[in-house]
DNA sequence: ACCTGAACACCGTTCAAGT
DNA sequence: ACCTGAACACCGTTCAAGT
């Protein structure tokens, strides 16, 4: 029953269609890792997800390590790096910034550096990161330097977000010398990023005014 | 010929006694991850490296995930967080976030916030940071909102140096964007902590002077 | 008290045989 | 082309039996 999107006429294939879509086998790991996390998902609880057999799994990806990074890609896609109509540089930044963590704080399963290294979506918003510091007057290699502190600052973010929901280290780490404090983590995040952007204005020679 | 510490006399003892000690087990689990990634040891392996079955193990350590905090605490243990008088609470915390940082960079296979979440040192060294910045003048909100800034910086610094040590991404994320800029890791660390504690000076009115 | 072989309930993935 | 059962080489951990 395939369908020729160009002639409209029905196309002969080889062999048995497929029965699967990337997408649902990366939806089907995306709820997973909403229940648990995506490390706990296993390639036999994806199958057993879409009621196939494992090695069903393997006909459309390699193996569970690009699954990772096709789940990171899913999430990551709806993120959209603002246009330079949108503001100056660092309201673009914030934007950026505050769009990426809560399309990845939606799913607390998900680390970015654990399982995104490799993703496509990633470099897109990285280099839209970049073109948002280029665009607002900063030379190459400030730029460079800005964007390696705001993205560091972005990972260690997210990665706090995932201790703080997993609820571990509450004892030991980090909430045992916030917790008590009138702000929540969103609060955090923005009065942190507010404090980064305004380092990086000063110390990097960054301009005023829109890019 | 066990012998008791206070009198100095034998003191007789049940059962047989131990052939390991936690420090040996951690220290071997040590050795395999800087050829790999504490992930990759296995406990096997780590028998194995003390030529001791498996479950010998287990008469020492609870599971693999109190194993992982353990190797974190011994590679955190070493780091010390400046006291007053070595100068201004800028100067203090620079120091400490720059130990904490050489420390975790000499075994890129340790992910703080994989393996460390409940590390009895991370909890001593986050403690420090907090005393530096009360010590320092800022008020106790203040102290937390700085602190939960420094700590995902760090934490982003870390795991950014983790992607960047494995090769992964090289091509995707990070490294295409800083590539050919003439800044090293250690260079990028410096400036971003500069800018990140200008910026916290600026927006959460820290004092000038030492603390 | 401490040691340890056997076993359990899992993994991701390869391979070969099916249609 | 796509599907899939069986098997391989692993895991962490429980349990029971040893000294």
């Amino acid at each position: 029953m395939s369908v020729d999107e160009a002639s409209g006429t029905e196309v002969p294939r080889r062999g048995r269609p497929p029965s699967l879509t990337r997408d649902e086998i990366v939806e089907a790991a995306l709820k997973l890792t909403d229940e648990s996390s995506l490390d706990e998902v296993s390639m036999r609880a994806v199958a057993g997800e879409l009621g196939v057999p494992v090695m069903t799994i393997y006909n459309y990806v390699a193996s569970k390590e690009v699954l990772n990074e096709l789940v990171v890609d899913h999430v990551l896609h709806p993120v959209e790096v603002p246009s330079p109509e949108t503001g100056s540089w660092d309201e673009r930044m914030r934007a950026l910034q505050r769009a990426a963590r809560r399309a990845m704080r939606r799913h607390p399963g998900l680390s970015f550096s654990r399982h995104g290294s490799g993703s496509h979506e990633a470099a897109r918003l990285a280099e839209g990161a970049m073109s948002i510091l280029r665009e607002g007057g900063f030379a190459a290699t400030q730029a460079a330097t800005a964007f390696a502190t705001l993205f560091t600052f972005m990972l260690g973010q997210v990665e706090l977000d995932v201790l703080a929901d997993s609820g571990a280290g509450g004892e030991a780490t980090f909430e045992s010398v916030t917790t008590g404090i009138g702000l929540n983590r969103d609060q955090l995040f923005e009065t942190g990023l507010d404090a980064v952007i305004a380092g990086i204005t000063a110390t990097m020679g960054a301009p005023t005014g829109r890019g």
